[in-house]
DNA sequence: CTTGATGTTCGACATACGTCTATGTTGACA
DNA sequence: TGTCAACATAGACGTATGTCGAACATCAAG
């Protein structure tokens, strides 16, 4: 269960710059209900304010990583946050390595990339 | 009712050059409780599949405006696409002006760029 | 004013979601 | 092996959300 296969948002170990995006931008043909399904799925793991957060600290920490000893200060308890983690990691946003003790989360790289050109303007 | 001011991602009428963003890019620096909360507002608005697409629809819409009346091939009944491209208002996405029988959406220009700036790459 | 077409609002309902506490699991270290 | 710390999972609970059909509002045209 290391592999992430829920939103291929670039075909896996395509090169670098074959970038192949789920979908085009938004403004460019109406979506089909497929890419809609799929794109919504990465909207919804960031609409909501405790993930957008864990999802920030992760992206801007040193090094691309963070630890979840790390983030303590989000406002809700432990559980909660791991459950947050889990649904960003879900979503193809985040993966996850433990490490010794710690477990590290960072961002998957092609996803920010992929979002932004989603929003790209013409 | 015809002013939106739920999310103020800029300052209105300031210009079109001194744009004011909402929030940073989200790998400049952890956001703040505030910033998430209104962030994943918009996050959560595009986090529906229906939404999505109704959202695309008007984006990439003749015009960047489309009738409702343009849109009956969502797979939901015409209350239920009225009640998302409601939400789509509040969250500040889009705008609506009714012109003789028909209503027209058109979306908000500022936002796209103001989200696409969330997830810039450096 | 009546009729028909276009959208919106209203309840009602099932499901999904966010949160917590309690309990597991995993690894480091005596 | 036993114990502690870091993190995950399970179950429960209240609330939010997406959907529908029915009723309402608004406008154009007779």
């Amino acid at each position: 269960m290391s592999n992430i296969k829920v939103l291929p948002l670039l075909e896996p170990e395509s090169g670098p710059e074959s970038v192949a995006p789920c979908c085009p931008p938004l403004t460019e043909r109406p979506f089909t209900a497929e890419e809609a399904e799929r794109t919504a799925r990465m909207f919804k793991a960031l609409g909501d304010p405790v993930r957008l957060r864990l999802f920030s600290l992760v992206a801007s920490h040193e090094g691309g990583e963070a630890c979840v000893c790390d983030i303590s200060d989000v406002g809700v308890s432990q559980p909660t946050v791991s459950h947050h983690l889990k649904k960003l990691k879900e979503a193809g946003l985040l993966t996850s390595e433990r490490r010794g003790t710690w477990v590290y989360y960072r961002v998957e790289p092609s996803v920010l990339a992929s979002m932004g050109r989603l929003l790209a303007s013409p």
